[in-house]
DNA sequence: GATGATTTGTACGTATGTATA
DNA sequence: ATATACATACGTACAAATCAT
């Protein structure tokens, strides 16, 4: 039952350590678009090998974060406020397809476990636990994405929300927007349950609009100033 | 201006030769869902060693053709026929949207030029050159796609479409077929270029649906037997 | 255009973590 | 529960290719 001494988790794995350092740098802006990644200096600067450095350029190679070209090294892709933007409205459009195929397919139970997600998420509109917020915000659109009865469909949208995941984080910081967002859920849950997927797919899409609004406003300024490396 | 001795590529670089090897078995059934893939053997199955295998095991996770687990080693993910059924229904809402999208925002060059496409396309129906439609076919669904002006959705879009090109490709062998693809086609485009939305969505998703019925109908058997190693 | 320096791709050995007996 | 066996994760060394001079 003895703890590490840093309290972290029991297997590292340092790959991901980096790819996820690398994420968080490449969002903030830190590493800008274009910047090109040397694998001895990542390597260097984290502490280790190449080895994990390599396996994490391919991790976020397939997130389309950097892009790699053989024998050319990697450079971290474009992520200006305009790309943003369309990562935003793909979602909802992704996100959309979901909620118009869930309220179709849903079964009675699904149907139910939403309801009741939906209930517990009104009841911690008052206290400003974003964290829990978070974790059942997230719970709730995979029962959504889930609903489809579509593997691929759940891939496509747990792949794109693993995008977008920093922006939404920092989005969900605020208590107005999380009580917005309640309601916004609450029009998207009474059409899933009303087996209305025109207007589930309608709302889904206005939910993730506003998101997108939410974040450009409070990071336009942050955004554009990481655009001039190019 | 010299050229090779066996006239390929001058980079051959072992972890694509090794994942696109294993993505083919993978395909064809050779390696069956839930087998467990070995990095050792692996490397001397393909008398290189453990290193590009690795490589290649991370660019197939990205595919979702393998899992992979820390410390555990990966297994190739169920392609059961179901499985590919949900993955043409997904490339069917996917390409639908896509078609909804670039009939509203697509430029009037862009229009021209798929109309162009079309066109190309019709005179190909007579001759049997089946690769040469493919390229076509490509061609035309990469210039809906890019109709949308959304980067990510182009990129959901192609990735959904790598996925299907093994079973896409062996569908589209048949003579009849072409011509079946190339009337559907000619609805989409029409409907693409008279801004109807809602049309160019229903006409690419039944496109996909009857791609898939093709597809089905000629491989169930092979699917079904690949779909023993559970 | 050829040569050298730098960087990526590959090979192989060691260590850590997991799953068995 | 401890220990052993095994496969993976990581580190280091070499080869191949790109770019800079």
């Amino acid at each position: 039952m003895s703890m590490s001494s840093t309290m972290a988790g029991p297997r590292p794995v340092r790959s991901k350590v980096i790819a996820d350092g690398l994420e968080e740098e490449i969002i903030s802006g830190a590493l800008p678009a274009g910047c090109k990644l040397d694998e001895t200096a990542v390597a260097q600067r984290f502490g280790v090998s190449r080895t994990p450095v390599r396996e994490a350029f391919l991790t976020l190679a397939s997130r389309s974060l950097v892009e790699r070209m053989p024998y050319r090294g990697v450079v971290v892709c474009d992520l200006s406020l305009e790309r943003i933007d369309q990562m935003f409205e793909a979602m909802g459009e992704i996100e959309g397809m979901c909620g118009r195929l869930a309220a179709g397919r849903m079964t009675t139970v699904e149907r139910a476990r939403l309801w009741d997600q939906q209930s517990a998420m009104e009841a911690m509109v008052g206290q400003d636990d974003f964290a829990a917020y978070d974790e059942a915000n997230s719970l709730l659109h995979d029962m959504i994405y889930a609903g489809t009865h579509n593997d691929d469909v759940v891939e496509i949208a747990k792949a794109m929300r693993v995008k977008l995941a920093p922006f939404r984080r920092s989005q969900l910081q605020s208590r107005e927007r999380v009580a917005e967002s309640t309601l916004e859920h609450a029009a998207i849950v009474d059409a899933i349950l009303e087996h209305d997927g025109v207007s589930a797919e309608r709302h889904l899409r206005r939910h993730l609009l506003n998101s997108a609004k939410t974040f450009i406003a409070a990071h336009s300024a942050r955004a554009q100033r990481a655009e001039s490396g190019t």
